[in-house]
DNA sequence: CATTTGACGCCAA
DNA sequence: TTTGGCGCCAAAT
């Protein structure tokens, strides 16, 4: 407790409280996610970051394309479009 | 420390 | 509308 380091969260760590915290059924775009975290314009690293990270306690699945493409996934593009369209009939 | 990578976004043609 | 190309940025190598 005391020993409060100004504990800077990486840009990835803020990533990934904000995808998170995507309520199920629920979507949002690398760009805003990537605002959330501070920078409007770092999309691509919002996606790279995701990228690397397997924890499926993280709902990478919402984050879709700005354009409503549904973009990419580390565990398969098919994927991805299944858990939004299951999310999609809540 | 320099370079490459890549699940993006936007514009011009 | 679709495609190609450029910009932009953190993380990995």
């Amino acid at each position: 407790m005391g020993l409060e380091k100004t504990q800077m969260k990486s840009f990835k760590e803020k990533v990934f409280e904000i995808v998170k915290k995507i309520s199920r059924g629920k979507t949002m775009t690398y760009k805003q996610v990537a605002k959330m975290a501070g920078l409007p314009r770092a999309c691509r690293a919002v996606g790279n970051v995701l990228n690397k990270n397997y924890d499926s306690k993280i709902p990478c699945h919402r984050v879709i394309r700005t354009d409503g493409s549904v973009g990419g996934y580390n565990r398969g593009r098919q994927k991805k479009i299944n858990l939004l369209r299951n999310e999609k009939t809540i």
